[in-house]
DNA sequence: TTGAAAGCGCTAACAC
DNA sequence: GTGTTAGCGCTTTCAA
């Protein structure tokens, strides 16, 4: 009787081990690079690892070390606006690539539904994922709730909401706006507006801050505008408002760029002329700002370096160092160009 | 002496049982829905769960069972390219959707490097996804080498290339591209080029192909600008070189929205008008279509059902199904609007 | 209907 | 230096 072997079974550090002529243990030494292996073994055992094609399991290595390697990347938008805000690619990319580089895997995690936030809560809990990187989360998230109880290492990008001692890191919205604010208004512009986007989240709170703190005496509530999304329509539709409110409008601070493209196409729509008529800034410096004409004047947010600075925060924690408290706040200048 | 119990580990079902006062494999049986469970024992457990916080370990679960219940994203471009790519958010959502729906978890591998290459093959390798769906492959990728050997359950997105017999999902390029050509044609414009992008990819080659059969005798290979990426700045570049090469063109087919809009940009440079002196068409559909100025006319590109699709081919081949030889096509659809 | 027990593949402590 | 062995937390026969 001969057996014929499973050909769909993997090669375990067993197989591998007996092919070379020694134990487990000293198998596993070698394949995690470790001392006290001599090099005649380890040659027997690299060339059996080859011969076998073996390759570790990753979940017993898990199950047996209580880490997976894996960092989770949450993101917690509608999937319109997703697709519409060119900030999040550019803060997961510059995620992986530390993650990457810190040879930790990323796990991206879509939250749009009760019953993704539910997975997603199974998936954390269930031990997947060594920490968090969330982004966009909002006020009384569940998510969050399960991170804490979990005491998961975790960095936002952008204001923990709840006021929570959780590390983040992000620009300072209210600054920057307020720095856009000021340089629309040194134009010369009269009667200034703001198309207010995303009042639910800090950001939008902070931008509207910003823009009322630059206006001083001359805020007028009259000229802002409130609408749900960072979105070209949402954008559209809040100048359309503006500029029923009052024609005369000259100047308006929009809470994201694809807000302003949203806005200059009302504008265009009502026969208004950029910058002529109307100056307008925007916010993120992300592609939008080069795709309208004229291109933007606005706020340059780092979305890579963001990225790039919660996987560092997460990696941080993961080994043990005590995070700075109270976040990081990374550098957002100014990017002046055409539309004002 | 008093034992203080270690807060920081995680309940198991071995905690489970004792509380409850029954075996792990009764737990075992009403975690996982199972029969057989007498209605005193489950609401027991039940109670026991919730008491002690107990979560199932995926990790040896995974061990256990021999899989994951997680699915691979792979997405293979440059780090300037998934940013600029408006398809490749549609697709991840369309998969996403599809696979947290069957209770699967989708992990997004994004591969920019040679170490990514190796460290998403030792990811896969390592079985911590039962299956895969992989945008934008490249010919001769490692990556590819990889599932194959392991046999993992795969859907590719676009061709795969080296005309490997792996399962596809995608839109006819070649009849979709002659059909707007076409289009372009009965519009009377007399001398018609194209920027041609990504000519290393299957969808690049296969619309050059599509405008070559549109165009049949009164093909120029002189009115082609070759470009390498579905890049707006590419777009740009190959506008210029058709403009050189003929000044009195009047008809562009833009390998892609993005190329379109930078082509739009070059225009304008020139100073030509669009569609009065030159009518204009893309591919895609994608937000750029909406963001130009006019609207492109383009053909609209099924992303979101196109990740979908390619989620339930992994999803059919992990039950066990038969998946349809040469691939699945998706419509698509002539858009038209007012670049041409 | 339930309990006992045998692993899944791996690491790490300990003995040799 | 190397082998042995005891689990990591779970599912799944097999008996009872």
């Amino acid at each position: 009787m001969v057996t014929i072997p499973s050909r769909r079974k993997r090669a375990t550090i067993h197989d591998v081990a007996v092919e070379a002529g020694v134990s487990r243990g000293t198998v596993s030494r070698v394949v995690n690079d470790e001392p006290y292996v001599s090099a005649t073994a380890r040659i027997a055992i690299e060339a059996a690892i080859e011969k076998v094609g073996y390759v570790p399991n990753n979940a017993a290595r898990s199950l047996v070390m209580q880490r997976s390697e894996a960092v989770g990347f949450i993101v917690h938008e509608p999937h319109s606006l997703f697709l519409d805000d060119p900030n999040i690619g550019g803060i997961l990319l510059g995620a992986n690539t530390v993650l990457s580089r810190a040879d930790y895997q990323m796990v991206s995690l879509v939250i749009d539904s009760q019953r993704d936030t539910d997975r997603v809560a199974r998936y954390l809990s269930g031990g997947f994922v060594d920490g968090v990187i969330i982004v966009s989360a909002r006020q009384e998230d569940p998510i969050i709730r399960v991170i804490e109880k979990l005491r998961l290492p975790a960095a936002f990008v952008g204001h923990p909401p709840d006021l929570r001692q959780l590390p983040f890191v992000g620009i300072d919205n209210r600054a920057s706006a307020r720095a856009i604010t000021e340089r629309l208004m040194q134009t010369g512009r009269k009667r200034i507006g703001m198309v207010a986007a995303a009042l639910d989240r800090d950001s939008g709170a902070d931008r509207l801050a910003g823009f009322t703190d630059a206006l001083g005496d001359r805020f007028d509530p009259a000229l802002v505008a409130r609408v749900p999304l960072y979105t070209f329509t949402d954008g559209a539709m809040g100048m359309r408002e503006l500029l029923d409110r009052d024609p005369l409008i000259d100047g308006v601070f929009a809470a994201s760029d694809a807000v302003a493209a949203g806005a200059l196409e009302a504008l265009r729509e009502a026969g208004r002329s950029v910058p002529g008529d109307v100056g307008i800034v925007g916010f993120d410096d992300s592609s939008w700002a080069l795709r309208t004409q004229p291109h933007l004047s606005t706020v340059h947010q780092p979305a890579f370096g963001l990225g790039a600075a919660a996987a560092q925060c997460v990696l941080g924690q993961l080994r043990g160092e005590e995070q700075p408290a109270g976040g990081i706040l990374l550098e957002s200048p100014i990017v002046w160009r055409d539309s004002a």
